[in-house]
DNA sequence: CCTAACCTCTTCCTTAACGAAGAGAAATCT
DNA sequence: AGATTTCTCTTCGTTAAGGAAGAGGTTAGG
């Protein structure tokens, strides 16, 4: 069993099995690297336009077009006009049939079983530990994008 | 605070923020995604032959060569013969100054204080749960890849 | 021994993705 | 109203990455 003394190392593999298995997930779904971390900034952001996913995938218009055309095609997103600025075109996600979350989610079930095995408080635990921690990736996230720019 | 009842989105969103945490992380540093791949693999499986890479990662030999190329020329990872059979080479990660582990470190620090903010039986939880959910994560991980072959 | 099997690396070709620059359409400002 | 700014999309050229096929060196089996 593992304990907090080798808790880094044991967190270090977690992490490397999170990141290993959302990749080999997008592979599965013939889906590039690109086209799954724009997937995520959606997930995390919420729907946006063109330019600003551009902007936090790091990409110029040009690629951000076709990245967007990928994704439509691939029917995990949806291009909708913007009601109040008729230059602008929102893009929102849409559940998929088939698509990368149905691959990923016999995980999510084994994740869920082995949450259920905790009892309450700890699943609280958890549950806390997991909203913490999104929200200083996100913060760590930032700080990265700033450096490069 | 987060509860269980809306424990989905919270685990999603945590999911979310990871991967993207360590895809910006690799880019920051001028790392592709195949790169991170193969590092993670490597980080999980131990050192190990180019052709068990490739396997691993899905590529045939010549993207695997220059793949390892292209990893040892920045650093992350050396080649080493196998002093059993003088065909193989073996490839070993390598600890790298500036490299993609301190790019992220900063993130684990901050993990590493949010952990450190409960109980050592909570943290005991969070552990046993870090071990357990990687299990997991690369049971689904082989499965996705037996299905691609 | 000497042939067959194995492992890595090299080479050539194709495909995919990105950046830069500019066009077209719509909103904002004077 | 006219000019400027702001969006998105298109096009062109470049670069990076992958697949296929074969060469060179090494081990194993007849």
């Amino acid at each position: 069993m593992s304990t907090p003394e080798n808790g880094g190392a044991v967190y270090r593999r977690y992490l490397s099995a999170v990141m290993l298995h959302g990749h080999a997930g997008a592979k599965a779904v013939g889906m590039g690297a690109t086209d799954l971390y724009a997937l995520n900034v959606l997930g995390l952001g919420g729907s946006m336009t063109p330019g600003e996913l551009g902007r936090r995938t790091g990409l110029t218009t040009g690629p951000t077009t076709r990245l967007i055309d990928r994704l439509e095609q691939a029917g995990y997103v949806r291009r909708v006009p913007d009601p109040d600025d008729r230059r602008k075109i929102i893009v929102e996600l849409v559940a998929r049939p088939g698509g990368l979350d149905e691959v990923l989610a016999p995980a999510r079930q084994k994740i869920g079983a082995i949450v259920q095995g905790y009892s309450p408080e700890q699943q609280a635990v958890l549950f806390d530990y997991f909203a913490r921690a999104a929200d200083a990736y996100l913060d760590a996230t930032t700080e990265l994008h700033d450096k490069r720019a």
